[in-house]
DNA sequence: AATGAATGAGCTTTCATTCAT
DNA sequence: TATGAATGAAAGCTCATTCAT
């Protein structure tokens, strides 16, 4: 007696992997209009009401894809800022996982992101998205702030933030678009204007990143 | 024999003007596949097959959209930033344009422009845009490098100058978003990181906006 | 528990022949520049996607129109002329079946091929249906003439057979503008000329079909 | 003091022929739908409302092409076969005027031709460009069998004039679609076919123009 | 659970044709 | 006479979405 039914169909969950699977790739490779509902299901291997059935409309598939991605994106950003380092240490580490995150999958992450902008449908989404990142760098400013006994208030806080992660966001994209680009360097020139800024880089001044 | 303004049978160039500000408003509002060329046409007052005959296919329509409000923003910020003062000055201006335009142009711009980077067909104008921004960006700190007697690769340059574009951009973003922020303010806070960098910033230094 | 017909869902084999039936109505109708994909899918009472579904874009579904139609009549042709039969009792049963093939579906496929020579995309299509029949002409002529142990070059053979084609294309186009005409009779006077030649009926000799 | 206005502008018959010689340039070449009306005032110099102030609708531009340039031909036609030769001589002749005719306007008569009996809407007008050829065609029988002291029933002498004309315009098409055939030798075979007969070619018997 | 069959709705594009100057 | 400006109307094609089996 088993503790299950038998899969001869595969369950639910792995299907529905499957499907996220090949719409993250045709999403990214056509665009959001420009891909159809036809093609995923065929790249799927499954036919098409399965797809309206596990996953909704072609506006919710695109949000579920949205949703995995990003999480993970989020996560490996977040696994690697320790919170017991110094503020630019944690800096470093986060930029370069996020870069290295979207170089590792530059046709998955970024483009899909880029879809997701020009879309209002996604401006929620994508709000969220952000304001987890925004959260997440923020939450060490502050924590580096409150380590030498000052105050900023929330909102200065969070446009610095919003600077930075937007910086970050934008040489996301310039490294979709540069494949020989190498991710480990971009973030290093990313550190160097985010921390020292553009005033010291101008007087000789760099920052290297620490020997690992 | 009034001399009043005819309302039909305008000369081929304010048409085409009219046609132009219908199309940016419509594509900014609804993005670029949800435009329709019946809305555009009757919003600028005038049959689909005139926007056809002046101004060619939707694509084709767009990266006029495109070219138009991309050169608009350029003269704008290059003209801010006058050769002869200091680095930091010019960055200052230049910032302060750019997000001012945006903030005058909050639905024209910003919108076109993440519009035109979800579809592969506008690269090659967009490539064609970027650069002279980026160019603008980089030629100041390179002129403020030489001044010093100093010189980096351009590639680096580029890297840098894009982060800050990106930044730009992203608070530009956010700016469309705040209706209430203050474009100026946000302007120098962007400032700040830009030029101090966040690790001064953390040691509580901070950068002031001249007095005018 | 009726097994009578239902009237939607049909398989698609079944619903292919429905549409090309309503098409070769419309086509020969209106003409292939007149006819509209809204008109011919009414007709074969379905909607417009599923003729792009089954029969691609409109110039596909000429083609496929006069591959179906021609093939027909090719079929009722080449059946009719058995090979062990003297030359001039092959021509005229030919003769009789084209003539009578086109006399039976006036409204078919003399109006497709008169469609199909006015637009060079469907010239392919045509050269090989009339490359079949021609041959089938120069084919029996070719037989004919070995028989007596002659030979003849492979151009002449082919404008020869050309010309009777031709004269019995015409003919057939007259029979369709000639309701009250009757087919056989026609054959038999083509079969005159073609047969015995101007010359000899203006010196009173004349052809008589063989009774049957 | 001049026998006449001074024609700074064109005068009208001359306007007019500058039309339609574009106008069967471009039908010729687009076929007729593919044929736009501001192509062809484009190549004929004019702007579209001259050429409906001139020649009407694109329907009537076509008839009175269509017109042109079948007067032109059943006049080369009927110039050829002298009234008091042999039938056998003024067949020969028509058809070699015919045929060269054709020939020498590959790209006009033809394509016009194939053009207009695919619309309805020019049958009128082709019905009695061929009702003139299948007279004369007619006409020479006639004559031939009277000088025989025979007579023939009126259908049945139309049916082959029909048939005889029929042939050739197959062949005419057949020149149009093999520019590097020699229209001389297309005509002897025609000819060959329709004195003879394809019952006698099979003989061996064969007809021979006379010489010149 | 799974799919082939089916469609409403909409979009871009083109063209013959006519005003108004 | 001559033309640039303007349009009504329609057609081909595609797609997200849902029945009916």
């Amino acid at each position: 007696m088993s503790t299950g039914p038998a899969f001869k169909r595969l369950p639910r969950a792995v299907r529905q992997q499957q499907m996220l699977d090949s719409a993250v790739r045709i999403f990214s490779r056509r665009g959001y209009h420009g891909a159809s509902m036809d093609e995923i299901a065929e790249v799927a291997g499954i036919s098409k009401p399965m797809v309206y059935a596990y996953l909704g409309t072609k506006e919710e598939l695109f949000v579920a894809c949205l949703h995995r991605e990003g999480t993970r994106m989020v996560q490996a950003i977040a696994g690697a800022a320790a919170p017991d380092l110094p503020a630019d240490e944690r800096l470093w580490r986060g930029l370069r996982a996020f870069l290295g995150f979207v170089g590792a999958h530059r046709d998955g992450w970024a483009v899909l992101y880029r879809q997701a902008r020009a879309e209002q449908p996604f401006a929620r989404e994508l709000t969220v998205m952000r304001a987890r990142l925004v959260e997440v760098v923020a939450g060490m400013l502050d924590h580096a702030l409150r380590a030498e006994g000052r105050e900023v208030a929330d909102t200065e806080l969070e446009v610095v933030a919003y600077a930075l992660v937007g910086a970050s966001e934008s040489l996301a994209d310039w490294l979709a678009d540069h494949p020989e680009a190498d991710p480990e360097k971009t973030a290093t020139q990313m550190m160097n204007v985010a921390w020292l800024g553009a005033g010291q880089l101008l007087h000789g001044l760099s920052w290297r990143p620490p020997v690992a």
